[in-house]
DNA sequence: CTGTTTATTTGATAAATATCAAAGGTTTTC
DNA sequence: GAAAACCTTTGATATTTATCAAATAAACAG
């Protein structure tokens, strides 16, 4: 049967998210339908934001489709934290455990279709539903082993190495933001990156 | 009454772990009795290890007292991870996640009294009992928020600026440690340490 | 297509930090 | 308390990266 009401979109990209999920950390049918309960679906052109600079990040984001960027500014630049491709999670992670403005933005580079976790509701239901507690586990253990692994290179590897790695890594990221992003997600000015380049 | 086992204390210990769990995440009777059956207490004199390079990291250490620093080999050197002091929590991110050899070792600096809480113990309780997962989720959350602002230092502050901040936030590391390893922390080396020192 | 904006590269120079070598200090040990 | 081991400082030099300025190159708007 073929589907011809747009819903059925929505429903697609709730059973792709939550296998994503599930993957990470198994949930049964009782913890799926909670989470479908709590999300909400929005597309969000080119350039918009999904989270603004002073408001609270209150929900984990998930771009079902699209491209977007995490960045906040530091004595007046833009310095990019990271990038959140298609079929990936972000967040302002102080802002969301410390309930306070963020000063992260996120920002769309591409038409996105994001989906919306709430985190109150999250959490709330974290508490009665084990399968969601071992799901948040496993995403913050996750995301703190990333965090360690990041840590070491920006400490001890030159600038050249680290966009080495990025690029054997994540070449998807390089082919798609400028070059002053890398750099400043790498901690280095563009001119730098731009020289690495040039060696290579 | 005045106790005049050693047993109590034991006791004295596990009621002040508790009390600093509990204020990290609010635990019922019913958590802190699991707990209890899960923690083992050692005496770990000056000098020994904690946790040994190439074995799994199966808990999380809390350092009842004494002092213990974190580290591991790269090319040959020895760097310093980070600290524990008394009263704060240490394990291995990586080993203790993904169940691998580590590549950590946390060695005391200090004759040290160790309280152990096993990995996969904590882990099954964590599924019946909320507070636990509760807790386990305050507890990587915090840490990854503590991560995400090194990471934010150590790009975009001068190796004097990160001292300096060390100096304010930790004094008492620094008084208590070689200055190698310091150096090693800040990601810089200890000729370089030691002229920031000088300029102080 | 053409001017305008935006992104990238290049050059010259300065600043921060590493490296290598050696000299003083402390602490430990017997 | 002298020798050894360890820790810290100092000096000279090399490397990496930043800064400032300008020139190209690419993308965009009308």
């Amino acid at each position: 049967t073929i589907c011809i009401f747009p819903c059925c979109n929505f429903v697609f990209m709730i059973d792709a998210y939550l296998e994503i999920l599930d993957a990470f950390s198994p949930l049964q049918e009782e913890a799926r339908a909670l989470i479908e309960s709590q999300i909400t679906i929005k597309d969000i052109p080119k350039g918009d934001f999904i989270l603004q600079e002073g408001s609270v990040c209150n929900h984990i984001y998930f771009l079902h489709s699209g491209f977007a960027r995490q960045f906040y500014y530091k004595n007046g630049k833009e310095i990019t934290e990271w990038f959140a491709a298609s079929k990936e999670f972000c967040f302002s992670i102080e802002s969301y455990f410390h309930q306070t403005p963020s000063k992260l933005m996120i920002q769309t580079l591409e038409d996105s279709t994001v989906i919306f976790l709430h985190r109150d509701a999250y959490m709330e239901l974290s508490k009665i539903q084990s399968d969601l507690s071992q799901l948040a586990i496993k995403m913050f253990a996750e995301s703190l082993v990333f965090s360690q692994r990041r840590m070491e290179h920006v400490l001890f590897e030159s600038a050249k190495d680290r966009y080495v790695h990025l690029l054997e890594t994540k070449p998807n990221i390089i082919q798609k933001v400028p070059l002053a992003y890398i750099a400043s997600f790498l901690g280095i000015t563009q001119e730098t990156l731009s020289r690495i380049r040039g060696q290579l």
